[in-house]
DNA sequence: ACGTGTGAATTTCTTCACAGCC
DNA sequence: GGCTGTGAAGAAATTCACACGT
């Protein structure tokens, strides 16, 4: 195991949030579990499982498994999740309305500190008793006074573009992006994608 | 090429929609594109474009590139795009009423067709002018008359193994869903995650 | 006896590089 | 000249299999 001068494959980067989650439900049964069972739970082979853990560090006892809560641990350490992180929500509409009523983010550690939009009809709208949506035009003084570094972008695709070039010159630097829409930024800003529909259009590949 | 006797690795499949995106923005600059414009694009390399693609036929023509629009269609057959097709939406809570509301699926075509939820408050709803609310037990009529095959699940954590369960009793062999949990099903179900906070605990692992 | 961590073997994926066609 | 399609080469990811610690 090496975290100092290896850097590891997106790959298994990857698969670390899905181990949290696997984690989190066989907590529910017991104090340990091991590659196989991880492994079955997720449908990975257990050496798999092994294999990337052992990119980190030495988490495991021979003989015995993983301690769940200990492994937990040290993945929210190795993706940064032990600290608590700000988002700024761009574009209020159905998508970003529906974010701003879950509750899943902040169970995990993400806050939705801010949310904009351009629609003047929409700003001082205040949503789930807690958030007020305010005008896109003060967003460079919100993310610098809240020194957010990351953005849900929900706007129209017609506009995602543009849109994420200003978030970063604020300093945003990672972006979940609704918009059905391939982002051209620098390559040091993290992008990740959900789009529904491509997922609907790989799942119609097997069907008939 | 051969499309017959040679399974596709799922890898390829799952790069297909994205040419799709791809394709339908370049084809408002021209008609043609080749194998470079396309792999810059999207951030793949031109020779990763042509193998992925000859998997399934010859579509470019050599010193020309490939038709926008030929590509476009080709790739379409291969997903199964080249028909409509109907979904069912179980749980119609924030995540569920901003599905409703959104646009992207029909002009895709995948078309919601129905509804559904345990929550007697919200039966008989009409969301959007267009889709009545119904009771989740009327799952399998619907899906049996309508004969969907696909169905988005944005229930509960706590029931989405269950239901999903039920769902391929009656028929449904692809699930998207938006539940923030494995799904344990027989490998013949098609299941694609939406989890937004996976992809934010994966864009944590490169911020600081 | 159980189950990890890990080199080695294997399989899969990506890139190279070029013949061949437009 | 430009660009595809594709074997061959190379790189990367996965699985094997086992020594070793508990």
């Amino acid at each position: 195991m090496n975290t100092k001068f290896q850097t590891i494959p997106d790959i298994i980067v990857a698969r670390l949030p899905r181990y949290l989650r696997a984690l989190s439900i066989l907590r529910q049964k017991g104090e340990t579990t091991n590659s196989k069972e991880l492994g079955t739970f997720l449908g990975y082979s257990a050496a798999q499982i092994r294999k990337d853990l052992s990119q980190f560090g030495e988490f495991g006892k021979q003989g015995t498994g993983y301690n769940i809560d200990f492994l937990t641990e040290q993945i929210n350490n190795i993706l940064n999740l032990a600290r608590e992180w700000k988002m700024i929500l761009v574009g209020c509409g159905n998508i970003g309305h529906a974010i701003l009523n879950y509750s899943g983010f902040s169970a995990n550690g993400f806050h939705v500190v801010a949310a904009v939009d351009s629609d003047e009809n929409l700003i001082g709208k205040v949503i789930n008793d807690q958030i007020t949506i305010q005008s896109i035009n003060n967003v460079e003084q919100i993310i610098r006074n809240h020194q957010i570094s990351i953005a849900m972008l929900t706007v129209p695709a017609s506009v995602a573009q543009e849109t994420a070039e200003e978030l970063i010159k604020y300093g945003i630097k990672g972006i979940l992006t609704y918009a059905p829409i391939i982002l051209s930024l620098p390559s040091d800003i993290r992008v990740e994608y959900i789009d529904p529909v491509i997922s609907l259009q790989h799942i119609t590949y097997y069907l008939n």
